[in-house]
DNA sequence: CGCTTGACACCGT
DNA sequence: AACGGTGCCAAGC
């Protein structure tokens, strides 16, 4: 299990309509290379099986995973999810930013 | 081995 | 509130 692998294995266990932030789970795999977990994502073998979307900066912004693109289509889909998205913003944030998701299930 | 970069974060101005 | 600078950890050149 590399750090990366834990990563993405934390972005599955967001549950929807719930984010997290590169920092929350970089200090949840024991670490502070925030940056570090951002290039995991990036990096992301299993990006269909890994909501990277559902992981946001610590400003309650997108990021970098979609912000500076077209693909909006994303911040749809996280509305979808229950994820109010405005002007780029995640609507509370503050709220919806799930910490302690851990790996009670299952 | 050392410098630079990176889906970030925080403090200071 | 917006912008700039610095710190964090690891990978790439």
């Amino acid at each position: 299990m590399d750090f990366d692998e834990k990563v993405w294995a934390l972005c599955r266990r967001i549950p929807r309509g719930k984010v997290t932030t590169y920092k929350e789970i970089a200090l949840a795999l024991g670490t502070k290379a925030y940056r570090r977990v951002g290039q995991a994502l990036k990096r992301n073998p299993d990006a269909p099986h890994a909501p990277c979307h559902r992981v946001v900066a610590s400003d309650g912004s997108l990021g970098g995973y979609c912000g500076k693109m077209n693909s909006w289509k994303k911040i749809a889909l996280l509305r979808k999810e229950g994820v109010e998205v405005r002007k780029g913003k995640i609507e509370e944030f503050e709220k919806k930013t799930v910490i302690s998701f851990s790996s009670s299930s299952s």
